[in-house]
DNA sequence: CCTCAGATGCACT
DNA sequence: GTGCATCTGAGGA
């Protein structure tokens, strides 16, 4: 039936990224600005560095490849290197026949029994963390702030799970605005750059989808998509933990991609660092 | 760009 | 009863 080939959906940060650039007009310092744009990443699926100058993949964008991830990509990482590996990755949603995506572009990594800041701390287990104890590539959905729900996905390691934190919708702009707010629909950056933002974007519920699949479930996956260059990739602080994470508050458990205009938060250091080590990397 | 307050309901102790 | 892996809008720099 009318499955829709995307199309031009395809095509993510063109044109207004060019005038956001030329608005932050310090053209003189170059380094700052090369990398407010979108050096995106990338060589797509080929696992060849490019060891080739950095300077030359910028901005190649490159289609969804439409293969799913299976169970064994979710479960030949570890919880931070599945974080880091579902960078640039699509998640698809089915609605109604009806195909939305988005790339992945920011998540954190929880531990599990050692991580303070996990749900299953200590192997901590309830009915509400289950799901982080499941096959690698289960759904865990939960509810937070009463009105809101996080997306996360089970990894390798018990009770670990990665948080999907931010994404940039590709396909299904129009339904996914539908789903928002009607404040935030004036800018697609802010579609999905939050956890619970994602959750609204794709219509993921609790119900729905916690400890679904995402390897055998019908109306939700994960593809294959881009491969994120390694030293695109910022690590920095998770986001909204309280003091009783304590030390596990500050390590670099949250991931995103350098210069990506959906990220949810930017944290300036750490964009530093990432940048000196490429550099120096260059040279 | 930033910070701040209030909303909100469920899971767990 | 307490504590959230948050969001939005308002107001200020």
């Amino acid at each position: 039936m009318n499955r829709k080939r995307p199309s031009q959906q395809d095509i993510p940060l063109s044109g207004k990224q060019d005038e956001s650039i030329k608005k932050s007009k310090e053209s003189s310092v170059e380094s700052d600005n090369a990398d407010n744009k979108a050096d995106i990443v990338v060589s797509s699926n080929s696992k060849g560095h490019g060891s080739e100058d950095p300077r030359s993949s910028v901005q190649s964008i490159v289609s969804g490849s439409s293969v799913k991830l299976s169970r064994d990509f979710y479960t030949r990482h570890s919880c931070e290197g599945l974080a880091k590996a579902l960078l640039g990755k699509r998640l698809v949603r089915l609605m109604e026949g009806t195909r939305l995506s988005a790339r992945i572009v920011e998540t954190e990594a929880y531990l599990g029994f050692e991580d303070k800041a996990s749900h299953s701390y200590k192997g901590r287990r309830t009915p509400r963390n289950e799901a982080m104890f499941m096959e690698p590539g289960t759904a865990y959905v939960y509810s937070i702030y009463g009105c809101y729900v996080c997306f996360n996905i089970s990894s390798q390691g018990s009770g670990a799970a990665v948080l999907l934190r931010a994404l940039e919708v590709l396909e299904g702009v129009e339904q996914v605005k539908a789903a928002r707010p009607a404040s935030t629909k004036a800018n697609d950056k802010h579609l999905a750059n939050g956890p619970s933002k994602l959750c609204q974007a794709l219509s993921l519920t609790k119900d729905g989808h916690n400890q679904r699949d995402t390897v055998t479930c019908p109306d939700l996956w994960l593809e294959d998509d881009l491969d994120i260059d390694p030293d695109m990739i910022v690590a920095a602080p998770r986001i909204g933990l309280g003091p009783s994470a304590e030390e596990w508050g500050d390590k670099p458990l949250r991931f995103y991609v350098l210069g990506h205009p959906c990220v949810s938060k930017r944290n300036r250091q750490c964009e530093d660092v990432c940048r000196a080590a490429r550099t120096s990397n260059i040279t």
